[in-house]
DNA sequence: ACCCATTAGTTGCATATACAATTGAATGGC
DNA sequence: GCCATTCAATTGTATATGCAACTAATGGGT
C-alpha cells in the first residue's frame, strides 16, 4: 500500500498548471467567443453562426463537409448548425446532383444579416485585437 | 426596388474571412481540444476535466465562483462539469463554513487519474507546440 | 442486374458552454 | 429580531461540439 514518492503529483499539476497549452488555448476562445457573441447580440447572432455563414458565402455553393474542412468542425455538428441557420432563412437548401450531398447557399435574409453584422463584428475585433496582444500572441 | 451597392457584402465577406480573430482562435480551440481528448481518452478523461483537476489541485480547497474565476468559466458550466466529476469520484464535496459555498477538494481517485494523466498530457504537449509553432502561434 | 465498399449526412448520446431566472443563505440596516 | 439586499450555487433552456452507429445513395466489379 500507497508510500508514494510525495512530490509526484504536486509536480505533476505544477507542470501542467504553468505549461498546458490546450488551458490557455481554450480560455482565450471562451473570452473570445464571450466577445464577438456579446457584440452580436443585438441582431441574435452568434460568432459561430456568423463564421458559418462568411464560410458559406465565399463557397457560393457549400456542401457541409466543406464547410467542415474549412472550420474544422465534424460533419455532425455542422449538419445540426446548418438546420437552425435554414430553420432561421439564412440558408438556403440547393439540389445536389448527387442525391447525397446537401448543399447549402446563403439567402437574401443571410445576406443581409451579414450587412448588419459588420459593425458590431468590427467594434469586437479591435477589443479582441487588444485581448491578443495583452497576452502576447499578436503584436500591434 | 433595393439597389445596393455590389461590393458592399462581397467585400464584408472578404473582410471577414480574411481577419476575423474569432475563426483563428475557435479553430485552432477545436483542434487542440481533439488532440488532447484524443491522448486522454484512454483514461476516461477530457482535457476540459484535467484542466479541472489541476485548477482544483493548486486550490486545495476550491470554490466553484474561484475556479470558475480562474478558468474563465460561467459558474453554471462549473456547476454541471463539478457534479460530473464528483460522480465519477474524482473530487469530493468539502463542508464550508458559509452554507452558500460548495467547495471541492481532490480525492484519492482524482489524484492517480492525474497521475495518470500526466504521460498522455505530455505526448499531446508535444504536438500541441508543433501546432502551435506552425501556425505562428509560438516559436521553438 | 447484384453485391460490396465508399461516401454524405443524420441521429443517439454525452459533454461543454452561457444567459436568465430561481432558490437558499448570509448580512446589514433599522 | 425582521426585511431587503446581496451573494453562491442550481436549474431551465438553447447552442456547440464530437464520437459511434446508422441510413441512404453512388459507383465498381463481376
Amino acid at each position: 500500500m500507497g508510500q508514494k514518492r510525495c512530490s509526484s503529483v504536486a509536480s505533476v499539476v505544477d507542470t501542467i498548471a504553468a505549461n498546458c497549452l490546450a488551458v490557455r488555448v481554450r480560455i482565450l476562445s471562451r473570452d473570445m467567443t464571450r466577445l464577438y457573441d456579446d457584440a452580436l447580440r443585438p441582431i441574435g447572432l452568434r460568432v459561430t453562426q456568423l463564421n458559418v455563414l462568411v464560410a458559406v458565402a465565399k463557397m457560393q455553393e457549400a456542401m457541409p463537409t466543406e464547410i467542415g474542412r474549412h472550420l474544422h468542425l465534424d460533419k455532425s455538428t455542422l449538419s445540426r448548425t446548418l438546420a437552425r441557420m435554414v430553420e432561421k432563412g439564412w440558408l438556403q437548401e440547393v439540389e445536389g446532383d448527387d442525391a447525397r450531398r446537401r448543399p447549402v447557399k446563403l439567402s437574401r435574409a443571410g445576406r443581409n444579416l451579414i450587412r448588419d453584422a459588420f459593425p458590431l463584428w468590427q467594434e469586437a475585433q479591435r477589443e479582441g485585437k487588444r485581448i491578443m496582444v495583452s497576452r502576447k500572441l499578436m503584436h500591434d
